[in-house]
DNA sequence: GTAAATTTCGAAAACGTTTCCGTAAAAAAC
DNA sequence: GTTTTTTACGGAAACGTTTTCGAAATTTAC
């Protein structure tokens, strides 16, 4: 019943399996009055030509893979959405992997991709990824490859990326402003390109107000781990007057901190922190944030990709795109 | 560069591309010193066979597809997560498609996938969905299909999902016992089965308790629509002392009213909602939740939808699982 | 010693498309 | 009226793999 290939609609309407083809991509070798008359048949037994035979004789599959190191995050996820919109109206099939933040599976995952599997490829790297030889081997083979939010910054391929390192200065310059005179910044691990600027931005807001008194914590994936931590920092001598969390979850293990020792927010304790949290409004009290423009990432790095996977040129400004971020100020910073 | 394929290999070795072929599929046809050396020059070549040539003689593409109303929705992504988890730990693909809760979008897609493309298809159906001929359409191609979440009660295929009116008839007994008297339900719109099942739950708890004012509301994706309805009802002579809230959505719209109407959670009105949202506790005041097994069902849905993929037996269990979704308590139910 | 079974491999068909090439018939050019 | 071009289509190769069939070479059975 289900295979209603080529063969069987040539047969049925006494054509070469050759003129069924062209005439169902309109080829215009084929008369008008074929055309239509393949055209009625296919629709009427539901023809729908068999992909892989496609992928195969065009060595192309119209798929791409976006792989990322996870979903729960809603940063990921709004991606995923602005590239499935573009996939979806261009006709392509996204497949999606996840890394767990996990450099062997990155490294399995890619290896997996090098044979013509998908048109293209997207990623944002893991975190635990220092060495990018799988990520070279993958661009090796000439497919087309562009790196979003969490790049590499050596190889020479689009970069798709919001301006971290100059949100961070103002998100921090932010806290200055709001009075804070000791800022804490807690921080990804330090090999991700991303946190380093995140990292250089609380950094340069540092120095340009003559505060050397940096404090930088380094926060995990162990959600226990990382309140350890920040509850060593919120009762040590030189405790802060504010946190600026590199990500969201941060920023949660600080908030189930401060319950826990009482700590006001933002009388004591003002915080700060990238998230693409809407519900962040609805915090006690509601989280300043650091928003990054996720869905336009998405669009904007699948749309570049479909450029490259079609030949097109790409424009200069489109070797590295910067999306600004955009500070949404909230009571977790306001004046006590 | 690229084109390093069984031909080539074979051409190298002296084989067969016969031989190749299975000597890399370790087929006891083939010594095993001829075995060895053929790995061996593959990975030296860094040799990964076509899938498309593949999949197309073996007639399947050891790809699923998944099928869901949203991505930027907690649940479904962490749906996603489990699907992943497993397919990956399978040695399969997994295709996302988002239907964005639009009907003609979902038949689009599973036209498309009605060829081969996947081995199985999962979906939760979207809320705008009250035909399913696509979906039978689908199934009588013999390809395996499950639901989950949202699913379609008439089709005979497994089914993956929570306790909806279980675990909705608890939340509404349990802002009862908070001292409610009159609960507004917040519902999605009537034609699916899944609100079907939270609605359900709301009124026999309304029923059991002896009380006839059922309060229902239904509620839509646009915000500012959902907002004035809420203030509509908060505003109304007889104004309710509970909400619950079908997702979550909902409840970040009760609060939005509820902060612009001044109106105290829990003291004025409690809110509880459907939410797998870890922020909840965070809220102000922290959220009461139905936290559904999204993980757990996703994780279960690829589980079974693989036992199908490979032809193996369900166990009757197997065909409609369960499972349940848990309250988690919090101040938004609170005793004033 | 021959017959039978086993081991190990090669040739070729097959999967369903797309595309190259060829070729009748019709149309246009002169 | 002949030649050239165009139109409309058919035949077959090709994509890279898997698998069927067959067949040497080796081993085992008797």
């Amino acid at each position: 019943m289900d295979n209603v290939n080529l063969k069987k609609l040539a047969g049925e309407l006494n054509l070469a399996v050759s003129t069924v083809s062209r005439a169902l991509r309109d080829n215009h070798e084929i008369s008008q009055e074929t055309r239509d008359r393949v055209k009625a048949l296919a629709a009427k037994l539901g023809f729908q030509p068999n992909p892989h035979a496609s992928s195969l004789r065009q060595n192309k599959s119209r798929t791409i893979a976006v792989v990322v190191p996870e979903i729960q995050n809603n940063f990921f996820s709004q991606v995923l959405n602005g590239v499935e919109d573009v996939a979806q109206q261009k006709g392509y099939h996204v497949l999606i992997y996840l890394t767990h933040e996990d450099h062997n599976r990155e490294k399995d995952i890619l290896k997996v991709l090098r044979n013509g599997r998908v048109d293209g490829l997207m990623i944002s790297v893991s975190n635990t990824t220092t060495n990018f030889d799988h990520l070279e081997a993958y661009r090796q083979t000439g497919m087309p490859l562009v790196f979003f939010d969490r790049v590499c910054e050596e190889m020479d391929v689009p970069h798709i990326t919001t301006d971290d390192s100059k949100a961070s200065y103002k998100a921090t310059e932010h806290l200055l402003k709001m009075g804070c005179k000791n800022i804490a910044f807690l921080s990804l691990a330090c090999n991700l390109s991303i946190s380093n600027g995140r990292r250089s931005g609380y950094l340069q807001a540092l120095a340009k107000h003559g505060l050397g008194n940096k404090m930088i914590v380094e926060c995990g994936t162990d959600d226990e781990v990382n309140r350890q931590k920040i509850r060593k920092l919120l009762q040590s001598e030189q405790r802060p007057d504010g946190i600026f969390a590199a990500i969201e979850k941060f920023a949660v293990n600080t908030y189930e901190v401060c319950y826990e020792l009482n700590i006001c927010i933002p009388q004591q304790l003002k915080v700060v922190s990238f998230s693409n949290l809407a519900a962040a409004a609805l915090f006690n009290p509601p989280l300043s944030t650091v928003i990054q423009p996720a869905y336009e990432i998405g669009k904007e790095a699948a749309t570049i990709l479909f450029k490259v996977v079609e030949k097109k040129m790409l424009l200069p400004n489109e070797k590295k795109v910067t999306i600004a971020s955009q500070i949404v100020e909230r009571k977790s910073t306001g004046r006590s």
